[in-house]
DNA sequence: GCGACAG
DNA sequence: ATCTTGTCGC
């Protein structure tokens, strides 16, 4: 791997002077391989925000019995946090400790979904966008807020979206997930078109607001199913 | 100058 | 993101 600590140990300024170079180097069709195994990937915190754990998961895809997804493998890899948060920056502050997940995996999916903004932020880099031209995977941006953008209001049925915009361009949409339920935000982020990108969130749709990858790696992610272990949590 | 602001 | 219990609704 390209070593380099200065990919990721920036100064705000110079931090952005890469995101917009970086941003160039996206690709916006698709480039994606026969999908079998998607990765979902999400950072969570502890002791008061100074260790960083990142939770990837990976799950089978089977046209056949989709959208049932078999989780087939999982890592949660913990380091101490680098930076705060700052808006628009979240990149910096979470993908160090996310490769370190992936390093870890044995399984390499064909495309990973992200909890975060993929070409949706103020330079077309968020953090989706960003991880995906680092692992030189297809990714999809799948948030649960908006960073950047304009958008009219979403109609109330599952599956009803709206184009989310930044001037003339689309840079992602606004999706309703779930009947009544706030919608998501998908956007593309390397490899992989927008239209693509809604598919492939609709097809890893359970009866959840989020795809099947984002929200098992949420949950891994996260601290409260940490001490619980009866139901469902069978799946960890 | 005044807000907005992924996780 | 995280601190935190119960509670309203399908």
């Amino acid at each position: 791997m390209k070593a380099a600590l200065h990919e990721w140990n920036l100064a705000p300024k110079e931090a952005i002077a890469l995101q917009k170079e970086l941003a160039t180097r996206l690709e916006s069709d698709d480039r994606i391989a026969p999908v079998t195994h998607i990765a979902g990937m999400d950072i969570g915190f502890e002791d008061n925000g100074d260790t960083t754990r990142a939770a990837v998961v990976v799950l089978k895809w089977d046209p056949q019995t989709a959208p049932d997804l078999t989780l087939v493998e999982h890592v949660v890899h913990r380091e101490p946090t680098r930076m705060p948060y700052i808006p628009g920056l979240l990149s910096f502050r979470e993908i160090p400790a996310a490769l370190g997940a992936f390093e870890q995996l044995n399984i390499l999916p064909e495309l990973i979904m992200v909890d975060g903004q993929g070409i949706a932020h103020p330079r077309r880099l968020g953090i989706a966008a960003h991880l995906g031209l680092w692992l030189d995977l297809p990714t999809i941006g799948v948030a649960k807020s908006r960073l950047y953008g304009k958008h009219d209001e979403v109609g109330e049925v599952r599956g009803d979206w709206v184009p989310l915009r930044a001037g003339n361009e689309t840079i992602g949409a606004v999706l309703r997930s779930r009947d009544k339920v706030k919608p998501v935000f998908v956007s593309p982020g390397h490899r992989i078109s927008l239209e693509t990108s809604l598919d492939w969130v609709m097809r890893c749709l359970g009866r959840t607001k989020l795809p099947e990858p984002t929200r098992l790696a949420d949950r891994l992610a996260s601290r409260r199913d940490q001490h619980v272990k009866k139901p469902q949590n069978l799946l960890f």
